[in-house]
DNA sequence: CCAGAGCCTGGAACCCGTTCCAAGAGAGGC
DNA sequence: GCCTCTCTTGGAACGGGTTCCAGGCTCTGG
């Protein structure tokens, strides 16, 4: 492989004008410049990445720390940022975190070296003393999915979704309404499901309907675990005639539930989800659409601008939310057919 | 930032011994290890990755060049990737690709540049000259679903998996069957949809069962075309009772347009996938598994082996397929009840 | 014709580890 | 007591870029 020595030599000139050619430095004369380019040519020299972010003092690659990059909404996510930093002169180095310990040393690393020249964090929660740290460290972050104070982030308004959600359930006539959600169990302290349960309530108190405690079922994210709890919600006496799930796979988990005992959606449930993920539309799915390939790109945009040095980058970005009707929602018409069932109470008992 | 030289300095010893101390060198006395140790401890020294990858002339990074890695089966194997390679001492570069020129400024980076220590390809076909020049850069490297004769890859028998579905249609007591297949115009050239054709043309030949070109349809790779191609074999005089899709993405599709027409699965069609992508058991899709995330931890694991300079690396990996049948197919019984319709004839001119 | 300014250019110093070589220290053998 | 051998250790060279400084050249104006 070919150094900038080799080709300084071959050229008859000295290293400091070929790294002036090489990055375009208005201070070479345009018969140098061509003479050297020749040589680059001709022996296909590339410069050394790796020498170079040491000569610089800076890295060319860009971390992404995702926790669980298979789920589709970080998927999506992932497939914007990549296409903005691919774009780039920087490369996407990717961790993904599935446990709290992981978590914990991607943020050492990157607090700590110099592995990386700027980070974006995906829906995790940030410690204080890692905020400090990564501070010091003068490693630019942006935060995706999760408002962090003093630090650059692009966020939806999770609470304004979920009233929204449930306000659409309400208005269609339905009462009672359960939240199927995350209970952090990983210990990843995920926001958005809880901002979401706050917006159902939200919605719930200003519609006037009282709460029911056994109505929000909280368990570790996944379609099988909402699948189960959703079981849960129409065991009890009074069982909801729709539900919110705090996010699409969820909701997935909620319709087989509800299918796996003969009950249809949404003549018999009504089922709303979150995020509106690449086959939701297909499935029919009701949900908020929330902007994530979107939210990629915005938040890579933010750290590329963070680390050209530009001072216009905004301390934060909200990206709006929409209500998606589409066959999973309607009217509790149902309620109507299923008082011709068996009365509330025998079918209590059958329970 | 604290150097290796602030950490000699301040323990009083020579870069040399702390170098010694951080890579674990047998050749330091203990006590002199127990005093560099609280010197690094106290200074939180961390070595620069950069210096010691241009100073050991190798990178500490494994390229993975996948493309559209949004698709379900590409996000499954790229999670086998990312397990193994974050558990090494390798950072994961992910480089997306979506047109043929990007995939070839993604090979010319990887063959010139010393960007990454090795190299996953996922898909992708190689052209005999940039095989020539990644050889030359002698940077390892392991192809992924993907028979690269003189280089390690992992692969599954796309023909008989192929072959396979088909026969599983045919036993079922269907002779009708179509295929809904890639017409590869993105230009990448993949292989398994082709492949996969073969063994449907070979188990109709076995079966004795002669080949309908019209039902043959081929067009770009996604859930939307396949449904377009299927209303054209729906519409052929003497329609396809089954269809065998390249993917669970396109069966989707095929499924979908089978339901817009009235037509129910498997009742009136059968459908058959390829790879059991996470939503497929969920959607009760018949289909070919194949270990798409144990491909990405084997493809990973060969590259480490490489890296380590084991010379025990196999020249290829032939991951196992299963057929796995679900809700979408049956017997043509359905053809009994659509005889009960308007005849065949009156049928075609109602199209 | 000379001074001064401006433009180009060469090359040394630097970034921060690893590694090899030389040398010092201590132990053991005779 | 001396020589060898082994165990440790310090430090220079190296990897491949970037950048700054000094110097050479040309051109201009007086």
């Amino acid at each position: 492989m070919p150094t900038i020595q080799d080709v300084a030599r071959q050229a008859g000139v000295g290293v400091g004008t070929v790294s002036r050619v090489i990055n375009g430095s208005a201070l070479v004369s345009e018969s140098t410049r061509a003479r050297v380019q020749v040589v680059i040519d001709e022996l296909g020299y590339r410069p050394s990445t790796i020498a170079r972010a040491l000569s610089l003092g800076r890295s060319t690659t860009v971390a992404v720390i995702v926790p669980f990059f298979t789920q589709p909404s970080a998927v999506e996510r992932l497939r914007g940022l990549a296409d903005v930093i691919n774009e780039s002169d920087f490369d996407l180095v990717l961790f993904d975190v599935e446990t709290p310990d992981q978590r914990d040393r991607r943020y050492e690393m990157a607090a700590h070296t110099d592995r990386a020249a700027g980070l974006v964090v995906v829906s995790l929660a940030v410690q204080p003393d890692v905020a400090d740290r990564l501070g010091e460290a003068q490693v630019p972050v942006v935060f995706l999915d999760r408002r962090v104070v003093g630090i650059p982030h692009v966020f939806v308004d999770d609470v304004a979704g979920g009233e929204a959600a449930t306000r659409h359930l309400i208005r269609l006539g339905h009462r009672r309404i359960a939240f199927v959600g995350d209970d952090n169990s990983v210990g990843f302290d995920f926001s958005s499901s809880v901002d979401r349960c706050a917006g159902y309530r939200l919605a719930l108190a200003r519609a006037g309907i009282p709460e029911r405690e056994a109505f929000i079922r909280l368990g570790p994210a996944s379609r099988r675990e909402a699948h189960r709890l959703t079981g849960e919600l129409l065991d009890l006496p009074g069982p909801p005639t729709a539900v919110f799930a705090a996010s699409d796979l969820q909701a997935f988990g909620v319709i087989e539930a509800a299918r796996d005992r003969g009950l249809s959606v949404p003549e018999d449930l009504s089922v709303m989800g979150f995020d509106d993920i690449d086959v939701s539309p297909y499935l029919g799915l009701s949900t908020v659409r929330q902007p994530l390939y979107q939210s990629g790109r915005r938040a890579a945009e933010m750290l590329l601008c963070l680390l050209s040095g530009d001072e216009e980058v905004p301390a934060s970005v909200e990206l709006p939310l929409e209500v998606v009707e589409r066959r999973s929602t309607a009217p509790p018409a149902s309620r109507i057919t299923a008082n011709t069932r068996p009365s509330p109470d025998s079918r209590d008992s059958i329970r």
